[in-house]
DNA sequence: TATGAATGAGGCTTCATTCAT
DNA sequence: GATGAATGAAGCCTCATTCAT
C-alpha cells in the first residue's frame, strides 16, 4: 500500500483495487463459495491469469480481500461517527452507524459468510478475531469515556458490557439479513441504552 | 417417522440414518462448503449411488438435512427444559440449555453455515425462518407465562423483547464459537436478565 | 410364445408383454439412446428387477424388443394387404399400407433408430438384415406374381428392381419422418409405378 | 474461418481442429451416442478440460461438429463435381461421386447417426434441415439447367424430382451401409436415369 | 504486466446390474 | 415371480492453477 512511484507499480495498484472491488461486487452478488476465480478476473476486466499475478492462489487474495474489508469497514465508520454530548446520544447514533454501514452494499452478508469462513481458515480467522478486539476496545474505551464523563460506574468490567453489546448488534444483524425478521431498529438502540442503565451502580446514576 | 414393519423398511432406516448422521459429522468437521457427497456416503458407510437412493440430489439432501437438523435441536431442548418456580431461575436454565445444546457436536457451527446456505438457497432460508420464526414463538409464550405468573408487565411487547433475546443470544454464540471471545455464559444470563426487569413496567414489579 | 399352460406361465407372459408395450411406448417418446430400464419398468409397472427375470440384460432385450418389432410390422402388413386386379392399384395400396404403418405409432423412427443401432450390434444387425431380406423376397415374388398375370417382363431381375423400390420408400421415410420435407406420397406411387414402367421391357408392355 | 496471425490463434485452431477430427474418427468407429468427451479428447491428444475451452458442452460441440460436418462434405463435392456434357453423364457423375463421398470415412454412418440426433435435437435438425434443403436446391437448378439445355420439359415440378432422387439415394444408402444389400451401384444410376426419362413429357423429348 | 491455452483433480449424477427377501 | 436396496463404472462438467508468449 506504498504510495506508487513509476508506471508499473500505479498500473500493479490499478489492476490490484479492480480485482479487490470487483470481488467485493461479485461476493456480495454470489456469495464467497459461490465466486470463482473466473467471475472475480471478467467482472474486474482481466482475465484469470492476471489474478495471479497479484495473489499467490485463492488462499492467499482471500487474506488480502479480508484484510481489506476490514480496514473498510472502520474506515468508514470512524469517518462517520462523531461523539455527541449526550450520551445517549452518542449511543443511539454509533448504533445507527453500525448498521447502516452493515448493510450498505451487502458489507453485512460477506462478513457473515466470513465469520463462516474463519472457522476453516486459520488466516481469515486471525484478521477477523483481531479487526473484533478492536471493536471491542473501541467500544470499551467508548464506554469508559461516557462513564468518566458523567460521573457513572459500571458495575460489571467495561470490556465484558461491550461485548455484549456487540453481540446483540451482531446477532440483530443476522436477524436482520439472513432470517429477515422485521424487528425495528430502534428497538435495538433502546436494548442497549437500557442495558448500560442496568449496568451502571445505582448509587452513581446521574445521567447526562 | 412410522415404525419399521418389515426389512425392507428397516434396512431403508438405516441407511437414511446412516447418511443423515454421517453428513452431521462431516459437515461439522468439514463445513457443508467442503463436504462432497463422497465424503458423506464413505462416512455412513455406503457408496456414493446409495445416495441417491434416498435423496434426488444434492439440494434435495439439504433440504431434508437441514429439517433433521432443525427437528433434533427442539426436540432436545424441549426435552430438557423445566419451567421453574423462579422465573430467573427458568431464564438462567434456558439459556444454559441452549448455549449448551448449540456448541454440543458443533451444532452451533452447523447452524451458523446453514444461516449462510439460506442466503442463496430458498428452501433452506424458508425452513430456517419457520425455526426462526418457532423459537421465537415459543420465547414469547415463556415471557408472558412468566408475566402473568409474577403479576409483571412487560413496557414492549413480548414478541419483540423474544427477538432482542434471542439476537443477544445468537450474537454470543457468533462470538463464543466462531470468533471466540472467551466472555463467561454467565453474563449472558446476568444481561438477559437484567434486559428482562428494565422492560418490566416499574409499578408492576414485584419478582418472584 | 407358446400357449401358457399354468398360472406361472400366464403371468410371465403377461409382464413380458407388459415390458414388451412399455418398451415400444418410451422409446417411441424418448428413443432408444435416451431409454432406462427404469423408464421401461415403470412405464410397464413393474420394479427395475423385475426386468431382469425376463430379460438376461438390455443387450438381451433388445434382441427380444428387435424380434417382436419386425414381427408386429410384417404381421400387420399381411393381414391389411390385399392383392388387386390391376397391378398399379396394387402398388399404390402397398405403398400406402407401408407408409401408414411405418408412421403409426412412430415406428418409423423406430426403426430408423434400430438401423443406427444395428451398425455396433450383431445380433440387431442380423435380425433386421433377415428382415430386410424378407421384405424383399416379399416384393420380388410379387413383381414376379405381377409381371406373369400381366404378361410383363422386367428388364432387370426381380430381386434387384425391388430392393431399388425399397431403398425409395426407405428414403422416403427417412425424408418424412426425420427431415421433415414435405412431399406428398402421392409422388412416391407415382415414380414407384414410373420406375416399374420404365423396366418392363417394351415390346412385353401390354398393362393389366 | 480467418487465417491466423499470431501463435495464440494458431495454437487455438490447431486444437480445435484436433478436436473435430478425433470426434471424425471416433464418431465413426464408436457411433456418436457411445463417444465419450474423454474418448474425443484422449483421441485428440488433449486432456477434457481443453474440450472446454473450445466448446461450452456436449451439446455445443454437437452443433459445432454438425455445422462441420456438412460443410466439408458439400466441399468436398462441390469442388469435384463437373458438369458433363451428355446429361446422363452428368447424373452418373454426381450420383458415383456422392456414393463415393458418403462411404469414404464412414461418412454415411456419421450422417445416419446424425440424422437419428436430430430427431431430439432441435440445433442438429434444423442444420440438417438446411442441409437437406441446400440439396434439393442444387439438385433442382441441376435439372432445370439439364432441362434447358437439352430442351427437355419436366412432366412434375423439378423439386419434387429432385428429393424423390435424394430419396432413392439415402435410401440406397441406408441398404449398403446399414443393412448391407449388396445391390450395385449401376443400378441406383441406372434407376435415376430412367425415373428421369419418365418425366419427361414426351413430345419435347430430344435427348441430349 | 497481461493473456490465451491447457490441465489434474475433483464434484455431481446416471445407469445397468446384483442380491437378499 | 417380484421387489427394494445397493453398487461400480462411467459420464459431464468446473475450477484453481501453470506456462509460454
Amino acid at each position: 500500500m506504498e504510495l506508487p512511484v513509476n508506471k508499473h507499480q500505479m498500473k500493479r495498484m490499478q489492476s490490484y483495487d479492480a480485482f479487490i472491488q470487483a470481488a467485493l461486487q461479485v461476493i456480495a452478488e454470489k456469495g464467497y463459495m459461490h465466486t470463482s476465480i473466473e467471475d472475480i478476473a471478467t467482472t474486474a476486466g482481466y482475465s484469470k491469469a492476471a489474478f495471479y499475478v497479484h495473489f499467490k492462489s485463492k488462499d492467499d487474495f482471500l487474506a488480502a480481500f479480508t484484510q481489506n474489508l476490514i480496514q473498510e469497514f472502520i474506515d468508514r465508520f470512524l469517518s462517520s461517527f462523531i461523539l455527541q454530548e449526550d450520551w445517549t446520544a452518542s449511543v443511539r447514533h454509533g448504533i445507527r452507524l453500525f448498521i447502516e454501514l452493515a448493510e450498505r452494499d451487502q458489507w453485512c452478508l460477506i462478513f457473515f459468510e466470513f465469520y463462516q469462513i474463519a472457522l476453516r481458515d486459520e488466516e481469515v480467522r486471525s484478521k477477523l478475531q483481531l479487526h473484533y478486539a478492536n471493536w471491542a476496545r473501541f467500544l470499551a474505551e467508548l464506554l469508559d469515556k461516557i462513564s468518566s464523563r458523567n460521573g457513572l460506574r459500571w458495575q460489571t468490567d467495561s470490556h465484558t458490557i461491550a461485548s455484549l453489546i456487540m453481540a446483540l448488534l451482531d446477532g440483530y444483524n443476522l436477524q436482520r439479513n439472513i432470517l429477515s425478521a422485521p424487528v425495528d431498529a430502534q428497538h435495538i438502540e433502546e436494548a442497549v441504552i437500557r442495558l448500560l442503565r442496568a449496568w451502571v451502580l445505582p448509587e452513581a446514576s446521574k445521567e447526562g
